[in-house]
DNA sequence: CCAATACTGAACCAATAGGTTCAGTATTCA
DNA sequence: TGAATACTGAACCTATTGGTTCAGTATTGG
């Protein structure tokens, strides 16, 4: 089974769509402006798009033959929630030997 | 080309390997004692490790024939600076609002 | 109306991911 | 020493990923 945060997350393993994001962060934007500076097909970029649809990452609004993407980050607070639980781990040594003991008391 | 950053995401990505970050977090272990719990086969957990080991986010110390894992959560501090770059377009509409007139100023 | 624009779907491809089994190598325990 | 333990490597399988091309459908501007 997949969950909602494994699809998230696959989603933006990807450095295409992570640059995806990063331009939608800057504003909405239609398929088309988004492909243009990637050395890639259009129906390449349609597909990394897709998958951040799917993934809940991007909004989309049809208007005519124009597709306007608008990003949605709320995924990412499930994924920021996951990572920030190991914070303790990533400071000093003395920080993961408390967060060590402090675990072993919780149990 | 591959980052290091598009191999931590990657390597999070899978519900197995999350678990086996979890079940590290509360403290080193041998990969049999990982192993057990998940429904799969020993080789299999043994290639998720390894995915975690190149992600950096594992590491091994062999004593005898043991195999004892450690977390290393350094890697997901960097994947949690490039989430929290859109910290705020996960709270309010305003809030989103606000960042995407910023952004455009800034431009 | 015609041509250009903005996509989309289908078919295809090679590489990778995630799993398996089986056989092998160290290492340790009794 | 001999059996059990703790892995590891190789070969294999299927499904998915990330890309392509080509052809098609709407939509719009001149």
């Amino acid at each position: 089974m997949n969950t909602d945060l494994d699809n998230v997350i696959a989603a933006i393993s990807d450095p295409t769509r992570r640059a995806i994001i990063g331009r939608l962060a800057r504003g909405p934007a239609r398929i088309s402006d988004i492909a243009a500076p990637f050395p890639m097909s259009l129906t390449g970029v349609c597909k990394h798009v897709r998958v951040l649809e799917r993934a809940g990452l991007v909004r989309r609004t049809r208007e005519g033959r124009e597709n306007t993407l608008e990003l949605s980050a709320e995924p990412l607070r499930e994924v920021a929630r996951w990572i920030l639980q190991y914070e303790g781990f990533w400071n000093t040594r003395l920080d993961r030997l408390e967060q060590f003991f402090t675990s072993k008391q919780e149990k």
